[in-house]
DNA sequence: TAGATTGTTAATCGATTAACAATC
DNA sequence: TAGATTGTTAATCGATTAACAATC
């Protein structure tokens, strides 16, 4: 990969979903695309497509445009797809146990290895093949296992403790679910935030406003 | 409201956070703040708060700052919360009962009525006090309850064919969750896309990235 | 009145789009 | 070689930040 540093974020949040497409293209035994065909179905521009791979090297063909395969590959490279950091999830309650059945972690990065919550109907239970620990045992077992990652499915009033705690057992980055955002006290620490409460009143600014605008043209 | 109109995204993505941050300040008992207290808990700046907050109106007080009842109530109305849009939930999987009994709909500006699955393992069973229907239910329910949303908590294969139907049975936004983009084959359509393998990639992308760094300087 | 902080205009910065030469 | 499409530079557009006059 020739070039790199300094990627800026708007780029870096295209990537997935560029190759999410060229997955679901390559399946579809498509070989060969073009920025402007890939453009015309992601509703971007051609130019905005080649200047975001572009950040990363050449791997189009002049006269000819991308091999799927490749393309889809090297972007996966770029995301680090291939590491499987260790992760843990913290909170088996409705919305964690969703996030440890429902997502694909290996297809993204990562391996879910532990699973803690605090409540004794939990405790033991088994999710995914994984048991579900006393969040009492998150010491010995980070210390033994070192997971890079956390999910945080707790409620808002727990993350602030939790999070410094993680932090000393060395844990540099978090999935946070929770209503509340992850303080950002270090530098060495990544944050990624699903407030999907924000999303819920995002559309709900949406419908307001265009029943809003209709109403104003009538 | 005075201005309004042409608000940008980053406006409005924007709002949900203050709206949150402000109810906790406001449950605090804290009266009165300064978009410089403000930006610098938000990790945002003055300048930028200022700039936001006057696309609706000025609802400061010169010298003084903005009383933090008044602005939360305020970016409250702006968001529409007060609407209680009918949605309904498509998919009682485990990320679709999570949804259900996890958000809050009713502070979100939404009323959860009514939740639809194909299994009959599911249908009959209730979440959050509201009964699962079977998929075939949905053409007379929508047409008597005219849900505003759906939430879109379906394998990606099944979404095309779905959006369509809930389109003919006049539902005009959708929250999704599946795998897959909504496409908006038409303009009336608001869609609030939730990738979280995507959001799960770019933290990987961001470890992976912070790992290489530091491997270069060392 | 003096001090503080807003609302608003102007300057800067970054991201997107357009254009086109390079080249397969 | 002619046609197509990339990689890359330059132009535009929009979003953020800075500055300051208005005013509480």
């Amino acid at each position: 990969m020739p070039k790199r540093e300094n990627i800026s974020m708007s780029v870096i949040r295209r990537l997935p979903r560029y190759h999410r497409f060229l997955s679901h293209l390559r399946e579809k035994g498509v070989t060969r695309i073009s920025s402007t065909e890939l453009s015309a179905k992601l509703g971007l521009t051609a130019s905005q497509i080649r200047q975001d791979l572009n950040c990363f090297g050449g791997f189009g063909q002049q006269g000819y445009g991308y091999i799927v395969d490749q393309l889809c590959d090297e972007i996966g490279i770029i995301l680090g797809l291939q590491n499987q950091y260790k992760a843990i999830l913290i909170g088996a309650g409705n919305l964690g146990q969703a996030i440890a059945s429902h997502m694909n972690f290996p297809e993204d990065g990562f391996r879910l290895v532990g699973i803690f919550d605090s409540s004794p109907f939990k405790i033991g239970n088994r999710l995914n093949g994984i048991e579900i620990l006393d969040m009492e045992r998150l010491e010995p077992f980070c210390e033994r296992e070192k997971p890079a990652m956390a999910v945080l499915c707790v409620p808002r009033e727990a993350v602030s403790e939790l999070s410094d705690r993680l932090y000393a057992l060395g844990v540099r980055s978090f999935w946070n679910f929770s209503h509340y955002d992850v303080a950002v006290k270090h530098t060495d620490v990544i944050v990624e935030n699903v407030h999907l409460n924000d999303s819920l009143m995002t559309l709900c600014y949406q419908i307001h406003n265009a029943s809003q605008q209709a109403e104003k043209e009538s």
